[in-house]
DNA sequence: GACTTTAAAATTTTT
DNA sequence: TTTTAAAGTC
């Protein structure tokens, strides 16, 4: 009895006041503890460690998220509880006004929460609770950017909308907009994406009369982004480099030294700039510094395992003063060395901050316990870990499966069999996502789904915003924003053409550099130079034309601005003129990104040019995928981290694919090991592996032993193949009659050859006006035969424009 | 200055 | 195999 009541003291001690003499708790620790039971109530719905990290508020904290534990989740709520109630679960302060009415009040409100005395319960549990603005969390995608804030908004309404919930990237352009000046930069500066870098060096390259080979553009530039991770500025990077005598890192040196001056000049950052110019400024500039380290009271980073040194610098020096800094990351996830991503920032955090707390998120709420056991049984290979372990409750589930094609047009016909199996039994397509390890096994791969009528899209590869036509509209948007941007001008000053040539560019260039002015600007005094004479009309009608734009910028809506650029430049004009597939598409695009310009204005009701650019600048493909789509999803590993699958395959698993062949010394292969690892635990219930014996890779044909990976998986947790099954017999055309495992059941609808299945009954011809059930009148802009199937492009009159399947939505729709 | 041919390169790529 | 850029031709 004693006994019993010691065990559950803290009950007995709210009943009976502190007179009896075994109840030894004092005034401060049981409002301690009232205050946090108060608290923890509220994040009941969450796990133990869970939890923990929530009501862990105060100083660095490590936070160990394994794959699909509930991260976000975490992120969440623990932003939430730093607004409602400060530090109070994590502080043994006690109010100096708090009497023993309130604690009694806190310790009943624990037990039995009563919605009318929630405010007092809130006053009373908590201290200085943070203003949203006094919140950083940082993240790499818009989209874990995107979907925090929106978690953030539904959780605490619009006070969210301060709380600063951005990419490492955007981040900096909001802070450099405000303090760039002090750098000497102007804050209209303009952002180069990766393929601008790319153009600005092969024509240094080019004008610095050196090799392309022994100086391969990609491979300066990815110097450059070391030496700037390294805050290695070009002048010391050459005195470096010629300390140790080496002639090839001096002319390297000189590359950056004169990219970094071309960028100054046209007023352009890159994006390694954005970061290394911030955290420049906070180190030097005491006043910038001081003002976003007090206004940064808790600094939360996610996917640590991926930040490279600069953003490192960065998080550390936000954080610099109040030291709440709460990183997220699982170092078995980390797989973007090669671009510049250091795994010591998560295994080192301890040692840099000494009363750092670490928690691990270990229960994973994705996977069944065959994914996970895989998963864990392949990851516990690599060795340099923090050491985790995924458990999960949920039921083991099916075994995984393995299968080996005779090559990869077989492997694809497999999983395009898989696919539509699924399908037949009522899983959507968007259930299904096939990931591999480079792009251009994709290809295969759209052939099997188009010849079965699977719809997919493939994420990554050609980007949207890397389309010829999309990079000129942005260039010109770009040149009426900033004319000094001379990269994007050249882009544009011939496109569509106006019969200025090379000739005359180079002219312009020459002059530019040799006056010290942008190109813009001899182009406007070009009748002064004669070098420009010939072309000098033409050159001033361009001139006219974006200061024409450039003023309509500033009055027009950005919607019926935009409408007006690619009126007045032509470029509407050029592509109509000359009817075809591509320009069509061509035309597509322009129009689609009109769709973001408008939900830009959505967002932002009088947002400017300016702004819009900021935005787009930084966005990705990945940012356009919306799991709403049905359809099967193809992409990289890479890119598929942090999304999750019901089905998951994980196409050529062999050795010198995945492990790709350049993954020779140990740490590139432990690199791809945790890239399996990601790839592995995207799946929820069911995962296919499967390899090629013989496989056709760009060009060549090459037989691959299986991969190394797959032996780490334990035998009870895959179904193999039994010794050859299917290789005696060729391609797809004779697929095996048992497919192994998994595909036990009803095989055959599957396997029947394309031109088997059944051909639809509705006919739709490009051209066609239409009725839809649900969407209205239309007219058919496409139809792509895919299988027995077809896709179809609907342009309707009020839906918009619909992909549809012609078998689903023939059944909805006639010819009118 | 526009168009065609040829040659070389192709991990992965959050911004 | 496929894509893209750079050199060559009209």
């Amino acid at each position: 009895m004693y006994v019993k009541n010691l065990l559950i003291g803290a009950n007995i001690c709210y009943n009976k006041p502190i007179r009896l003499g075994w109840c030894v708790m004092t005034f401060q620790e049981r409002y301690i503890k009232a205050r946090r039971a108060v608290i923890e109530r509220e994040f009941s719905h969450l796990n133990d460690m869970q939890r923990r990290a929530v009501l862990t508020t105060e100083g660095p904290l490590l936070l160990l998220a394994g794959a699909g534990s509930g991260k976000t989740t975490v992120l969440i709520n623990r932003i939430a509880n730093l607004i409602k109630y400060g530090r109070g679960s994590d502080s043994s302060e006690v109010p100096p006004f708090a009497n023993e009415d309130d604690l009694k009040f806190l310790e009943e409100y624990a037990r039995n929460p009563d919605a009318e005395k929630a405010e007092r319960a809130r006053s009373l549990a908590s201290i200085e609770p943070a203003e949203p603005w006094r919140l950083i969390a940082i993240t790499f995608t818009n989209k874990a950017a995107d979907e925090l804030k929106v978690r953030l908004e539904k959780m605490l309404g619009s006070s969210a909308l301060d709380i600063w919930a951005s990419t490492f990237h955007s981040a900096c352009v909001r802070i450099l907009r405000r303090d760039i000046g002090r750098l000497g930069f102007s804050k209209g500066f303009t952002i180069y994406d990766a393929t601008d870098s790319m153009t600005v060096m092969k024509r240094i390259i080019k004008d610095f009369d050196l090799d392309d080979k022994t100086f391969a553009p990609r491979m300066v530039l990815s110097q450059i982004s070391a030496a700037k991770d390294k805050m290695l500025s070009p002048a010391e990077y050459i005195k470096e480099a010629e300390k140790r005598n080496d002639f090839r890192k001096v002319k390297i040196g000189e590359l950056y030294m004169e990219y970094a001056k071309r960028l100054k000049n046209a007023n352009a950052l890159d994006f390694d700039d954005l970061i290394l110019y911030t955290v420049r400024l906070l180190l030097t500039d005491a006043e910038t510094r001081e003002y976003y380290q007090n206004k940064f009271r808790y600094v939360l980073i996610d996917e640590y395992q991926d930040t490279n040194n600069l953003q490192y610098l960065l998080a550390s020096a936000l954080a610099g003063k109040w030291k709440n800094i709460c990183v997220v990351g699982d170092d078995d996830q980390s797989i973007y060395k090669f671009r510049g991503a250091t795994i010591k920032n998560i295994l080192d955090f301890e040692n840099q901050y000494p009363n750092a707390r670490t928690i691990r998120l270990e229960q994973n709420y994705r996977s069944t316990g065959s994914i996970l056991g895989a998963a864990n049984s392949v990851i516990s290979n690599n060795r340099g870990r923090k050491g985790k372990e995924l458990w999960t409750e949920n039921e083991k589930g099916e075994a995984l499966t393995l299968y080996t094609a005779a090559n990869e047009s077989e492997e694809a016909q497999y999983v395009a069999a898989r696919i539509l199996e699924g399908y037949a039994k009522g899983e959507n397509w968007r259930d299904f996502a096939v990931l591999y390890r480079m792009n251009a096994q994709s290809n295969q791969l759209e052939y099997a789904f188009k010849r079965n009528g699977i719809p997919y899209r493939v994420i990554g590869g050609v980007r949207f915003f890397d389309r010829a036509e999309i990079k000129d509209i942005l260039a010109y948007l770009c040149v009426i924003n900033n004319p000094e941007d001379d990269l994007r001008l050249k882009r544009i000053i011939n496109v569509p053409a106006r019969a200025i040539g090379s000739r005359t560019v180079e002219d312009i260039e020459r002059i530019s550099r040799f006056e010290n002015i942008s190109a813009y600007a001899a182009i406007r005094g070009a009748d002064r130079y004669p070098d420009l004479q010939k072309a000098a009309a033409k050159l001033a009608a361009f001139a006219e034309l974006i200061e024409g734009l450039r003023a309509q910028s500033e009055v027009l809506p950005l919607d019926e601005f935009y409408d007006m650029v690619l009126e007045k430049t032509g470029y509407i004009r050029m592509l109509e003129e000359k009817e075809s597939v591509e320009n069509a598409s061509r035309l597509e695009n322009i129009r689609e990104l009109k769709t973001n310009i408008i939900s830009f204005l959505k967002e932002r009701e009088r947002g400017t040019l300016a702004e819009f650019l900021d935005e787009i600048a930084l966005y990705t493909d990945m940012d356009q995928y919306d799991e709403n789509g049905d359809s099967v999803v193809m992409m990289t590993m890479h890119s598929a981290k942090g999304l999750e699958f019901p089905t998951v395959f994980i196409v050529g698993v062999e050795e010198g694919i995945f492990p790709g062949i350049a993954a020779v010394d140990p740490e590139e292969l432990e690199e791809e090991r945790r890239l399996c690892y990601v790839a592995i635990t995207r799946a929820k219930s069911r995962l296919f592996l499967t390899n090629a014996h013989h496989r056709m890779l760009f060009g060549r044909t090459s037989a691959n032993r299986i991969s190394r990976f797959v032996d780490e998986i334990p035998d009870s947790l895959i179904d193999r193949p039994r010794p050859k099954v299917s290789y005696s017999f060729g391609g797809f055309e004779n697929p095996p009659k048992q497919p192994p495992a998994a595909a036990k059941t009803k095989a055959p609808l599957s396997f029947a050859h394309p031109q088997d299945r059944q051909t639809a009954s509705f006919d739709f011809k490009k051209g066609d006006a239409v009725e839809h059930k649900a969407f209205g009148k239309g007219v058919v802009v496409s139809v792509q035969p895919m299988g027995g199937d077809a896709l179809m492009e609907v342009a309707f009159e009020t839906a918009g424009t619909k992909r549809l399947m012609r078998n689903t939505a023939g059944k909805q729709m006639k010819v009118i």
